[in-house]
DNA sequence: GCCTGAGTTTGTGGTGCGACAAAGAACCTG
DNA sequence: CAGGTTCTTTGTCGCACCACAAACTCAGGC
């Protein structure tokens, strides 16, 4: 395990409002663990024994359907918890979740929410907090689907991409880890081809920049008019 | 505000491990309030002041796009909880909800969520528990809206509907509260046309009878084998 | 450098389902 | 029971999008 220091946790939302000791103690019990890109931290349906903090890296959260298509339910950006089933009183992790990145994490066992909800101040205010966006994202993205033609969906994920995980670069904002047409089709319920083909027509227009595996949004003012969404 | 008995939360799952006198002052806390059918009990985007537990009817929460369109998140059952902003450190509700039947309701000010969660034993777990069943159904709606045909996603919610809301009836189960094709549709992100025609087929074949705002599934089985979803 | 595989682009055709339309059936009110 | 409203059914048409296909480009390994 790295070593770890205080500073790491000061001043991310959960941990906060806690004092020193308390975040010595937090990291005590933690599990630090470094990622390759690409690998699978934990897996759909299976015990859900441990939570998470991602310290730096990017995270997307997965889940498969019979058919074995898979569609992308989240991303993860540095400094939020994730796989917080026993937030939620489950016992196996809903979905999968793969780092996009190189990535850091810590993690504890689960029998270790009850007390840090308990006894660290702003720690459930927090952490409810971030599924309640959650929820509403979910909720929006439902709304999306069930009424919006593929080009508002698609325009709409990219500005929830670069608004939640965008860097800033010379000429706009750049999604902050790699991602492929296939993952963008993955969160919009699409073909790799359809966003292919969206993302040329956007380019001849400078809407967008790409290359492989990286996006960078040139004008978000054009997405908002096409998705409806301001930002 | 009606008399209030003890027996109404005995048995619900976030206070069924209360004793009388805690029983006692969760109601002498709450107002109860009976709606018409087709009322609004709160409205999206205004302060969340109160939240609810539903005795009798049953409620339709509902989303609205900037067109105009509703899109239905949940149905709540006889029983839950509903409105629960404040868990989720919300301000305001991030939906509406409609009565779908005459309705009987108990609520709090939201003040009184944190000291429910602190002092009460099981209502914080039976509480997360719920929602986190919300969520898991929403996920799995986003993944079918996202990669299934339109039959399977209004076969997959009807499934859904009698399993969380079913009554026992003669030829099968039946819907327990009025609903109509519109209804369906704004479940499943299609047309109310769409939904009537699937209905009238499988009406054919002898998986559902429909009437006038109301559906009885006499073939569970065959609504199983088309959604992929084992009931 | 060359080779391989992964990611991307672009074309062509077919179709599931939405859009539009219109009429029928059930319910509600006075 | 007349008249309006709400819900449902059924038809026809068009097209947005998916499926299939093929070629191009880039990155990494040997």
């Amino acid at each position: 395990m790295a070593k770890l220091d205080e500073s790491l946790l000061r001043d991310l939302p959960p941990f906060s409002q806690l004092s020193k000791g308390q975040i010595r103690d937090v990291l005590d019990q933690a599990s630090s663990k470094r990622y390759d890109p690409e690998a699978e931290i934990f897996r759909e349906g299976y015990e859900a024994d441990r939570f998470y903090l991602l310290l730096d890296g990017h995270i997307r959260v997965v889940r498969t359907t019979p058919e074995g298509e898979q569609i992308i339910a989240l991303h993860i950006p540095p400094g939020q918890l994730f796989g917080i089933a026993p937030a939620l009183q489950r016992d196996t992790y809903p979905a999968t979740a793969f780092t996009a990145t190189e990535t850091l994490a810590l993690s504890w066992p689960v029998r270790l929410w009850e007390p840090f909800v308990q006894t660290y101040p702003g720690f459930a205010t927090e952490s409810y907090k971030t599924l309640g966006l959650r929820l509403d994202e979910m909720q929006t993205r439902i709304t999306e689907l069930a009424t919006q033609a593929v080009e508002r969906r698609v325009a709409a994920a990219l500005l929830r991409l670069v608004h939640q995980s965008g860097s800033q670069v010379e000429d706009g904002l750049e999604v902050a880890f790699p991602i492929t047409r296939k993952h963008i089709s993955e969160m919009t319920g699409t073909t790799l081809h359809t966003v292919s083909r969206l993302l040329s027509a956007w380019e001849k227009v400078g809407t967008v920049k790409s290359a492989r595996k990286r996006i960078v949004v040139t004008n978000a003012h054009h997405l908002s008019t096409l998705s409806g969404i301001e930002c």
